[in-house]
RNA sequence: GGGGAUGUAGCUCAGUUGGGAGAGCGCGGCGUUCGCAACGCCGAGGUCAGGGGUUCGAGCCCCCUCAUCUCCA
């Protein structure tokens, strides 16, 4: 049976038994700070067992895409070393959300791994939690596992929780024992042990407890059901293979490395270990880029970087040089095409987000190496033949240089490294840093109506008003039984008609109105918004009269605002498309943001988007308006969806009904945002702006319909303002300032000639202040010139002339005084021009300094400026 | 979230108690040459990331912001 046939069977035996087959999930967790990643296959169902949504089943199924790496799972380091770690995995899981419980989780996990993958009954074994005699039973009654192969472990290995506090319970485990020839040859290796030969293949969490903060344990009114089966380890174990690393969805990848280095795996443990890596890499990278992740320097990206470049280092150790782990990757789509075919069709992108990886970092190792020269050179220097600890760490800590790479180096050049500095300044660093973040919290008030299941519908589609009953009403945090004029309230309905802030489009505003007997209520409504299990809340003020709960209303959608960000939706999705005719498929939406005043489109592309393309993409988008398509809107289950080849954002939750935009033949997205009737309403599409917003992402905003008119009547505007200012006709505008600008430069420089030829005169007109004293020429001149610069050439030119002597120059700018001081070459060794002028600039209350040959002060003294300048004959002669 | 580093000409970078903004490459002109490369001379090109402060004076010192690189979580 190959990979992909076991995942498809495994999800095929649960769905014949009543469970839901969902889609896995993206690898970014949706509104989770506290996980870097999903890591198990729960992670989309934590706020169900947390009970604070509510899902249209009990029962579900999934193959969950995993990544660990970084935060609290970190497999990264052991990866390559060992038989079955990962950095990326799937999870076979079922769940149960309050209906099957311990018996029937049993009794599908035995029947499927015996009868379904027919795995020898002899060579399983169960665990369960030390006292939990349930478990115990089930199995043995049950099932036909004899009880001697029924364990208890304790509460390291058999209890399981999702944090400090929420649900957790006992869990059972089924294991496998590979036999001998697996085994770590410890005289104590038995069940439990850490070896390869008890593989541990599927866990059982039976969710049957609540701890508080105290610690305590309280039943849960309805216990849940999570399990766990990694799918790499299954696959290993029906293919019979040794490790994770010789099943089908690996092997190719292994063997891509192999032609590429033209090594073989055999040659060596080092070999191995390099080809484990970069294929475990490949795989997490190709993923973590298809869910949208790019490399970069902090959070997610972060850690992709991290697993890229570590996959090109061990590359490095088996003589691969030149760029490769694009290729490695390329062999990762074509494996899980049939599983995830989005990932296939990202191929172009991620291919390209890989490659300039590897650039990048071949300039940070460039970088590193130039550092890396010096540093020896100056230990050499030191006379020492270590390199100290906190060196190396500098290196790797600011500049990014690996330590092995360091090592390499250092082994060539006959040196040592101080490895435990190394260590101790990296555990201080690691102590230093904290992480804080915290699971977002539903309000109390809000957590009630969630988790009885009740959503408002959204009727806002099709109306933009409509009657309904108040359901709830909050005021800072805490549910009220009545609002009045003046009060800053939320509001949820049974249905309504705005559209609450989500997949980047603005929330609806307007307003809502009593109705019946209550006519004088009337609530501004300034921000709709959806919480993350799909409550909409309105958000406002109360202007007139009161509300209670239970009543209804009239909703009111502010209908300008709301065609507004309509004509800005369909326009977005135009646009997508646009770019990536325009740009080419590596175009992917980064993020984007629908305001009934703008919009605003992030999206992958490695270099500046020039004027010349802009204009070509903004004139595409809008012969697609005036096309006048119809928009085209479906609602569909999302497996179905995603068969139709629908562009699908990462960062959206998708429900299992989903709504499909097309446009024509040239847009398809999912979207749950709203759009106009056909393209044509949009009117007209103008691109305002053009910027980056990280590497390799880039924003444009722009405008549509009367915004984006009212935008090209004020540029024009602007332009014949400036014309007439100018006297010229808007078309030779450019050539006019151009000239005007050269003009005014030729001016300015000829202004500050005539300044300093000012100067000059000035100061030779004056009465011919130079006197000889002990023999040299010395000249203290008051001046007029305006910056420090004219000043310095205007000394410098009297330099030249006096050709030996000392020159004073003092100036008034403004409130302060300038002052400066040379001294020829010849008399350098007799006088200093920077204690001479301290001297003087003390008597205008400042002070100075500079070189020898020439130095520079000011003061604040503006009256005793020719004090101070005759003061300079008798400092001389005193000096 | 916490630390380290960097930001100076189109590019790569120098800039040493705080006191004339520089080099190399590239670019323009001229010269040398039959021509090219090379060379020589001349020249253009800078809000020293941005803002605030200290100072008579800040590329340099202090504070804040931004961007990029990098490590830890």
């Amino acid at each position: 049976m190959t990979g992909n046939e076991i995942r498809i069977k495994f999800l095929q035996y649960f769905e014949k038994h009543h469970h839901q087959i969902v889609r896995s999930s993206s690898l970014v967790p949706q509104d989770d700070p506290t996980l870097l990643f999903t890591n198990a296959g729960m992670v989309q169902f934590k706020r169900t067992f947390l009970g604070e949504e509510k899902r249209g089943y009990a029962r579900a199924a999934s193959s969950q895409k995993c990544v660990r790496a970084g935060g609290k799972h970190n497999d990264l380091e052991n990866v390559g070393y060992t038989a079955r770690h990962h950095t990326f995995f799937e999870m076979l899981g079922n769940f149960s959300f309050g209906d099957y419980f311990k018996e029937k989780a049993i009794e599908f996990a035995w029947d499927l791994l015996t009868n379904g993958f027919g795995l020898p009954k002899e060579k399983l074994w169960a665990s369960v939690y030390t006292d939990d005699d349930e478990a115990f039973e089930l199995w043995r009654k049950n099932t036909d596992l004899p009880e001697e192969r029924i364990v208890r472990f304790g509460e390291e290995d058999n209890f399981w929780s999702m944090g400090e506090t929420g649900p957790c319970g006992p869990c059972s485990e089924i294991i496998i024992d590979r036999g001998e020839k697996f085994g770590c040859d410890r005289p104590d290796c038995r069940i439990g042990c850490e070896c390869d030969r008890y593989l541990e293949i599927w866990n059982l969490v039976f969710m049957q407890f609540n701890r508080d903060a105290s610690g305590k344990l309280t039943p849960l009114p309805k216990p849940s059901i999570d399990t766990g089966m990694g799918l790499e380890r299954l696959v290993s174990i029906i293919q019979n293979v040794p490790t994770n690393y010789d099943i089908d969805l690996i092997v190719p990848i292994m063997r891509k490395v192999e032609n590429l280095s033209e090594k073989n795996i055999e040659d060596s443990q080092e070999t191995a270990i390099a080809m484990k890596v970069i294929a475990d890499h490949s795989r997490a990278a190709a993923f973590l880029i298809g869910d949208g992740i790019l490399p970069s320097n902090e959070g997610r990206g972060y850690v992709l970087r991290r697993i890229i470049r570590r996959a090109i280092r061990y590359g490095r150790n088996i003589g691969l040089a030149r760029p490769f782990l694009d290729q490695t990757a390329g062999v990762v789509f074509d494996i899980m095409k049939s599983a995830y075919p989005e990932l296939s069709e990202a191929k172009a992108f991620i291919t390209n987000v890989i490659k300039n990886e590897e650039l990048r970092f071949s300039e940070t190792l460039d970088h590193g190496l130039k550092l890396l020269t010096d540093t020896i050179a100056n230990i050499r220097d030191k006379g020492l033949e270590e390199i100290p600890g906190e060196v190396v760490f500098k290196l790797y800590d600011t500049y990014g240089f690996p330590v092995d790479i360091v090592r390499d180096v250092v082994r060539d050049e006959k040196l040592d490294i101080d490895i435990r500095g190394f260590d101790e300044a990296m555990e201080a660093q690691r102590s230093k840093s904290r992480s804080i973040a915290a699971f977002s919290e539903v309000g109390d008030a809000y957590k009630n109506l969630s988790a009885k299941g009740i959503k408002p519908k959204f009727v806002g589609y099709d109306t933009v008003s409509c009657s309904s009953k108040v359901l709830l009403l909050v005021e800072s945090g805490n549910e009220i039984q009545e609002a009045t004029t003046g009060n800053v309230v939320e509001v949820v309905t049974e249905i309504t008609p705005f559209y609450g802030e989500a997949g980047g489009q603005r929330g609806d505003s307007g307003k809502l109105i009593g109705s019946g007997e209550n006519q004088t209520f009337e609530m501004k409504v300034s921000e709709t918004v959806k919480d993350p299990t799909g409550l909409i809340i309105h958000k406002g003020q109360i202007v007139s009269g009161s509300i209670r709960k239970g009543e209804t209303v009239t909703l009111v959608v502010d209908m300008e605002k709301r065609s507004a960000a309509t004509r800005n939706h369909t326009a977005t999705h135009i646009l997508h498309s646009a770019l990536r005719q325009v740009l080419g498929d590596h175009v992917k939406q980064a993020g984007s943001f629908v305001a009934p005043e703008r919009l605003r489109f992030d999206f992958t592309h490695f270099s500046q988007v020039d004027t010349e393309t802009l204009n070509r993409i903004e004139t595409l988008v809008n012969r697609r308006i005036r096309e006048n398509v119809p928009v085209q809107i479906e609602e569909m289950d999302a497996e179905a969806a995603f068969k139709t080849g629908a562009t699908a954002l990462f960062e959206e939750k998708y429900g299992d009904r989903v709504r499909v935009v097309s446009l024509s033949a040239f847009s398809k997205e999912l979207c749950g945002g709203t759009h106009t009737n056909r393209t044509g309403d949009i009117g007209f599409f103008k691109i305002v702006g053009e910027s980056s917003v990280s590497s390799g992402v880039r924003r444009i905003e722009a405008l549509t319909g009367e915004a984006a008119l009212a935008y090209v009547q004020q540029m024009a505007k602007i332009l014949q303002d400036t014309a007439r200012l100018v006297k010229d006709k808007p078309e030779t505008l450019s050539q006019k300032i151009g000239k005007i600008l050269l003009d005014f430069k030729d001016t300015e420089k000829e202004l500050e000639k005539t300044k300093a030829k000012l100067a000059e005169i000035s100061a030779v007109k004056t009465l011919d202040p130079i006197q000889s004293i002990n023999g040299v020429k010395v000249l203290a001149q008051k001046v007029v010139v305006d910056k420090p610069s004219a000043l310095r050439e205007l000394a410098d030119r009297f330099k030249q002339k006096i050709g030996s002597g000392i020159v004073v120059l003092g100036s008034i700018s403004g409130p302060k005084v300038l002052l400066i001081a040379v001294v020829t070459n010849d008399l350098m060794g007799r006088y200093h021009a920077g204690n001479l002028v301290k001297k003087v600039a003390a008597i205008v209350d400042g002070g100075g300094g500079g070189r020898p040959d020439m130095a520079q002060a000011g003061g604040t003294r503006t009256d005793k400026l020719d004090e101070a300048l005759n003061q300079v004959y008798e400092l001389v002669a005193q000096a």
